[in-house]
DNA sequence: TCAGAGGCGTACCGTACGGTACGGTTCGTT
DNA sequence: AACGAACCGTACCGTACGGTACGCCTCTGA
């Protein structure tokens, strides 16, 4: 029995997953590059074997973002004994590991496939993204929210508009503007004003939403 | 690369205007039928004719995106005598023409086409959506946000950083969950939101950047 | 009335790629 | 050793679609 790595159902062997891991290569080195020849000769198996572990052409992209998507793990966050410097310090933290997954290529790509496949009826790789981005990072950050307004910390209506706000101020225009191929945003340019970026982002959440702040969303 | 974005109505004729028409509605129906044949069928007009006026399929895709996106125009805002009850009218406007433009079906199809060819080492279409998109966005914007400034109705250090916030508080995640197809968010279910997502959204910018608020990023 | 331009519709070509078939090879099991 | 399952490599097929060619129609202007 081969040692294999367990993703909403779906195992992968170390075979297939190298298998996966070339199709991810081709889709990140180039976007359109994914074609069943080219996964068979960088993974050096024949297709027929690709037609039998993922059924068809859906069925590989399906895998490989899924498996991919689902290796996303940000950090969990110690919610016990939230201090407010505790507390600021994980939100940075989530705006740090945010907006690094965000500007990485592998991301750049999948959200670019997953949005590409949904533009033809077809939501499968969206919804594996969207389960994994967006939504991931709300259920992640959401305890920790409610933590916050439980000690008194931060003070909302309710969670969802906060996640949001949050994640507004520390992705802003960032995402659309890479996923667009904003040649002026290079990813060694973003890097450097990374760590100014999130003091920012949650400074301001902290501004909105802190128990000091003097204006506030009802 | 010296990439001008000019559109004239004298750009295209009045037929050559139908056979975008048709090309974007093909767009919009259905994102990856926007073949040549159809097309033509639907222009009534004969593939010929499509090659010898566009060039190729990039160049019909080009100008339709090109078309339609130059035509997405912002009310300009009054920026003369600015009272601090017009800034945040201006303010508010602003954000609903801009919640209002993201969440539409064009809106949408287009970005997600400029997006599926960004994928592909050709980022023309995304500089043009980029261009009239964000970028426009921000240059219409920012007269206002400086007028504010010069009113000491604003406080910020610069006005990029100023306009990227008000980006991010007002599309959120909207325009990602969006372009990745999530099914729980329907247009009608954003639009029964909007003024309220406006008023918010306008809020918090104000209570960031507005003289009188206590907390302000330096 | 005629000529030419512009344009429609259709047929056609080439190619890229998804998907299948098959012979040959490796490897584990008996 | 013998057998079979899994798999590799390659050749092959069908189709969809980008792009071209061409015959015919319509409209315009002299």
């Amino acid at each position: 029995m081969p040692l294999t790595i367990k993703v909403n159902e779906e195992t992968f062997t170390p075979r297939q997953q190298a298998v996966l891991t070339a199709a991810l290569d081709l889709l990140v080195e180039n976007g359109d590059g994914l074609t069943m020849t080219a996964v068979a000769r960088r993974a050096s198996c024949s297709k027929e074997t690709l037609y039998k572990w993922f059924g068809d052409r859906d069925g590989l992209l399906t895998a490989t973002v899924q498996w991919q998507a689902a290796k996303v793990r940000m950090p969990q966050v110690d919610r016990s004994h939230l201090s407010a410097k505790a507390l600021r310090l994980s939100m940075e933290q989530f705006a740090r590991d945010l907006l690094t997954v965000i500007i990485g290529d592998v991301s750049v790509t999948l959200n670019r496939t997953a949005i590409t496949h949904a533009a033809q009826e077809k939501d499968r790789l969206g919804l594996i993204v969207l389960e994994n981005g967006p939504m991931g990072i709300r259920r992640r950050l959401k305890p920790i929210l409610e933590a916050g307004k439980d000690a008194r910390l931060l003070r909302f209506a309710n969670s969802e508009d906060a996640y949001r706000t949050f994640f507004g101020l520390v992705v802003r225009d960032v995402q659309i503007r890479l996923l667009l191929g904003d040649s002026t945003l290079t990813q060694s340019n973003i890097e450097a004003n990374i760590e100014a970026d999130v003091k920012a982002a949650t400074d301001q959440f902290f501004a909105l939403y802190g128990v000091e702040a003097t204006h506030n969303r009802e």
